[in-house]
DNA sequence: CTTCCACCGGAAGTACCGGTAA
DNA sequence: TTACCGGTACTTCCGGTGGAAG
């Protein structure tokens, strides 16, 4: 009997997702399209300086420029993959590295995973930092190819470490005999490059390519085709995709944007067990993605960095903002409370940095004369329900 | 013009953890 | 086993500072 009902789950389960999407995948933030509409111009720069590495030269040097969700990675991946898989047939030796700075924002680790990429067996912890680097100069070699690393979103490297690693990679090649390495340098912030050393600069350089955020029009035409193959025929209007397009193009024309509007109001509309996706869908999508974000942040957050948040979140409610002061005596109460030792100052000052970084306080410093300098500490009216839900969920009560 | 608030934020150092290599 | 490594999460110390108040 109980598989009866089951059954009804799993079958009511199956044909709905039938109903909506037809190939989910298709929306994913990571998936790479055979087509980049609005893109050719950046492909083709790209994928001619890279050409020579399928005749064993090393290809210059390419610092790519653009906002998020313009296209960047993609287009880098799709110019890679398409050479990687050319030169198996031009039995040429060329193989690229990707890493994201952002999500690996060590040293060590963004090494390994570069050393990794030629199928180096590199274990997480234990080895030095130099060690691990020998030995890719010594598999680099012993390969004897063209090794192009893209290193995404290397502002957030740089800003946290400095440029030391990138001046080792862009000398890289002087400690080689045989093998070749070219770099690929990703960033959203124009302005990175001006704080790097001149030679790092020069070096990475050599090639520019900007990234320029898509137009509303742009974006419908990326929906458009991307909507085509997730979703199932009838399912969605062009007005829906007017929509997402719309939304994200007010945000810079974010493409990863619109796209994750257009999944989201699918999955809502499945879960409502609806027919079509509507604007009201897209409408609920915007506010889930926000909402989940938070969340997701805050659980995540080491517990004094959640008492710290708190602390403001209860003095903005008090009185619209809070300075470092103010925090860290609300802070300490929020401590006794739990019976653990409360941190320094330095330290509560440095976390509420870290909670400005990832967008849940803003923290702006400001001289009050007679009254000190401090920070003015404030959450956004649209996050702070969703703060405090996640604060209590995480925290107990 | 000077004072001085209430912090800022750099630098150096400590403790601990999970790991490797010899 | 021992020496060492890098990363995280802190502490301690301290010089620095914009501008309202006097």
């Amino acid at each position: 009997m109980s598989k009866d009902i089951l059954d009804e789950i799993i079958e009511a389960r199956l044909s709905r997702r039938h109903r909506i999407f037809f190939d989910k995948e298709k929306l994913h933030p990571d998936y790479i399209p055979e087509k980049l509409p609005h893109r050719e111009d950046q492909i083709k720069r790209i994928a001619s300086v890279l050409v020579p590495a399928l005749e064993g030269i090393r290809p210059n040097n390419i610092l790519i420029y653009g906002l998020t969700g313009t296209g960047k990675t993609a287009v880098t991946l799709f110019v890679l993959r398409g050479l990687e898989s050319r030169a198996k047939v031009h039995s040429s030796r060329f193989r690229y590295a990707y890493v994201n700075t952002r999500k690996t924002d060590t040293t060590y680790r963004v090494i390994a995973e570069i050393a990794r990429s030629l199928g180096l067996r590199v274990p997480y912890t234990g080895l030095a930092i130099a060690e691990v680097y020998r030995r890719y100069i010594e598999a680099l070699d012993s390969w004897r190819g063209i090794h192009v690393i893209v290193l995404d979103e290397i502002d957030y490297y740089v800003k946290r470490h400095g440029d030391d690693l990138l001046y080792k990679l862009t000398r890289i090649n002087e400690e080689l005999k045989y093998a070749r390495v070219s770099l690929i340098g990703i960033t959203n912030d124009i302005n990175f490059v001006e704080n790097l050393d001149p030679r790092v600069r020069s070096s990475l350089g050599e090639e520019e390519v900007v990234f320029p955020p898509y137009n509303a029009e742009q974006l419908e035409d990326i929906l458009w085709d991307r909507a085509k193959q997730a979703f199932n025929p009838g399912v969605i209007s062009l007005e829906v995709i007017k929509y997402c397009a719309a939304l994200a193009a007010r945000e810079h024309g974010d493409a990863r944007r619109a796209l994750d509007l257009l999944r989201v109001a699918g999955e809502i509309a499945e879960r409502e067990n609806a027919e079509k996706v509507t604007i009201a869908h897209v409408k609920q999508a915007a506010l889930e993605i926000e909402y989940g974000k938070t969340q997701q942040v805050i659980a995540t957050l080491p517990f004094h960095a959640k008492l710290v948040l708190k602390a403001i979140a209860i003095l903005v409610r008090e009185k619209g903002y809070a300075t470092t002061g103010e925090t860290y005596e609300m802070y300490k109460k929020l401590v006794r409370r739990y019976r653990y030792d409360p941190l320094t100052q330095r330290r509560v000052s440095e976390i509420i940095n870290e909670l400005d970084m990832l967008g849940l306080v803003n923290a702006i410093v400001v001289n009050r004369g007679r009254y000190g300098k401090t920070k003015m500490i404030r959450i956004s009216e649209s996050i702070i329900t969703s703060i405090e839900d996640a604060l209590r969920r995480s925290l107990g009560e």
